[in-house]
DNA sequence: GAATAGGTACTCGGATAATGCCTGTCCGAGTCTAGTGGG
DNA sequence: CCCACTAGACTCGGACAGGCATTATCCGAGTACCTATTC
């Protein structure tokens, strides 16, 4: 159980898309050379992102990334989504119907749900309740109450490395 | 992102372990002919059941599996965390502090926690405490309200099983 | 001088390998049982 | 008849391969910009 590394780099990113002006573009190649990640493998996960309709893209020079939606409207469970897929972590295999122990649930015609799989579920989605919960707004002020000086700072970084 | 169905396994050979006699042995043949499960991959999860207290394991002929503790003192949590380890879903490889962003956070001598990892690990905690608070009793009580005769089908099957 | 056509460089996008973890399997260590021989 | 010993079989336990998802990479399609040429 893990989750891919993908969904951290893809929050940080939208973090310092929504600090730099609004309609800029960032390439993946900027976006990747602010935090030493790999450039091509970055851009995957920003396509997913894009798939997702949580950036924009933009093709050729002058061209890049930006966020398609405001930071309010982005939530975390948005971007594991983007990343990680539709799939629930847990996936029930029904193994109660597998093997001599199926004839019994056969009877009733597999009627009634598993439990352990109900269980897990209701904890996966209080996560994802959670997760839905949180906006990259709401990271986003945390970070600014916590660093004040962060996003000018971010935002002047991607502003030098323009050539 | 996905949870070992090692897991699954796990569970409902809780469960039913639970439902035989309490100081009966089952040996992981029997639990995985139940489902039709390989019998040497389900001794693996077994195993780590045995490790992390769950299960005691009985060598040599007669011997097999049974619960090391009452039911209600078993916890979902403790069952994933016996599979899949203690590693947290999310892992911050806190790519703040890699590259030209770093210099940041190094004038803070990395003081101020990762937004990102501490909203990400909440909601990991409240999966964990939903999981914790439910117990393997708890599931099976579930079955045994919505299929009453569970409980005496699953003790018949292993008892009869044993040539 | 202005406009247009062509070339060039740059970016995303999806198709293509390499790696690591999960899944699956095997054989050895230990132990209980049952049978056998002796007292 | 009872006991001790030995051989056997059975079970867990950890060490050893295979498959698939994640990670990483590469090259092509498309686009905007720049330049040179022409009116």
């Amino acid at each position: 159980m893990k989750i891919n590394e993908g969904v951290e780099w893809a929050v940080h990113c939208c973090l310092n898309l929504s600090w730099v002006a609004p309609d800029r573009t960032v390439t993946a190649a900027k976006l990747a050379a602010f935090y030493n990640l790999p450039t091509a493998y970055l851009n995957k996960q920003l396509q997913a992102l894009g798939r997702a309709g949580i950036v924009s893209s933009i093709s050729g020079p002058r061209g890049g990334f930006q966020l398609a939606r405001r930071p309010e409207k982005i939530t975390l469970m948005d971007v594991i989504a983007a990343i990680e897929g539709p799939e629930q972590a847990f996936r029930c295999t029904a193994i109660r119907q597998r093997g001599p122990a199926g004839d019994l649930d056969a009877a009733d015609g597999y009627r009634k749900p598993c439990a352990v799989s109900q269980a897990m579920r209701t904890a996966e989605f209080v996560w994802r309740k959670e997760l839905a919960s949180r906006t990259v707004a709401d990271i986003k002020a945390a970070v600014e109450r916590s660093t004040p000086q962060a996003p000018a700072r971010v935002r002047r970084w991607f502003d030098n490395s323009r050539t």
